[in-house]
DNA sequence: GTCTATACTCCGATAGAC
DNA sequence: GTCTATCGGAGTATAGAC
């Protein structure tokens, strides 16, 4: 490794350090409620760089976002390329578990976002994929021939909010493994 | 009516409407975001005599959290008191569209309040009530003999959180019954 | 009205890569 | 020597609790 790629890896290290302090701070405490210089302190930087790679306070909060949209939408691609509908639809229920328990500070945050200022509720309700989702199984549940697919869907949309909101308050995974099997069995067609 | 009485009534008048002014600013914008002035403006009172009736602001979302919890008992009451163990559970996913849209601010703001800092997250998990709501749950299903009451009353549980979710960000009633309908349908033992 | 916190700015200095 | 990422600290403006 040459030094010059050292030196753009130190770079690069600094700016995801602050991305993954203020993550973390912005989860557990909330945006509103995280100071720009309690990150810089954490991730041991000047508070100066922050606004130096970031714009500002919210451009730090896009760039948090836009890394952690990618996971959800990789675990979408693999959702779309499942043939079997109740394959499907058993990843959907797998999904908090799965992935947000991989980024939860991630989900943490963006859940949290939903209550905070109607600006930034708006700008990072991110309709568009959770859109798409939601066609994804509508079109699972009538492949199952199911009556009634849109209210199938939205209770199962449903349920997945309801499930990623108990592993924040819940460190219990095992429970939550039981409620997930026990959540299979009701799809079971 | 004599003046002292008129001096008292609007005091406790002044009182009330602070509240209720904080109450639906706070559900709106978010505590956090919330500040004394603008609470103190849009109730025509002097910004000091929130803190004088509540020393802080946190005392004046203690005032907000206990005058909401009242109706949360008195709903609790209710379904204790129904011998049906099946329309207990029918009661039980009426709560969101009937209580909380009667207090649909009240509510916005308790579940706002689980994505705020940790300290105001605990303070403000009232577990006791929802304890003996969740116990009330599993004794229902105990006695129409199903097989898992624990689980089945998680799942339930899991659905009233993430309808409470849907009436907050939908204004769309008539779906939400639907949805609620179809819900119960699952419930026909 | 007071005082503190906070987002954000500016700039001189430094260290390491060319 | 120059460039660049970064530091560190002084400083501003404003909002918000009290």
């Amino acid at each position: 490794m040459s030094d010059y790629s050292l030196l753009i890896l130190s770079m690069t290290l600094k700016k995801d350090n602050i991305i993954s302090v203020a993550l973390e701070l912005f989860a557990k405490h909330g945006y509103a409620n995280t100071s720009t210089s309690k990150i810089s302190k954490q991730a041991g930087v000047s508070e100066g760089l922050i606004f130096r790679h970031f714009v500002n306070k919210e451009g730090l909060l896009d760039a948090i976002v836009s890394v952690g949209t990618e996971s959800f939408e990789a675990y979408f691609e693999k959702m779309k390329n499942e043939s079997s509908a109740k394959q499907r639809i058993f990843l959907a229920i797998d999904f908090p578990l799965s992935i947000m328990n991989e980024n939860k500070d991630y989900w943490n945050l963006v859940t949290s976002l939903k209550y905070q200022s109607p600006e930034i509720s708006k700008k990072y309700h991110n309709s568009e994929i959770f859109n798409q989702f939601e066609e994804l199984l509508i079109s699972s549940f009538t492949a199952l021939g199911l009556e009634s697919p849109e209210l199938e869907t939205k209770y199962l949309i449903l349920t997945i909010t309801g499930l990623s909101g108990l592993l924040k308050q819940n460190d219990n995974q095992e429970e939550i493994k039981e409620l997930i099997n026990f959540i299979k069995n009701k799809y079971q067609y």
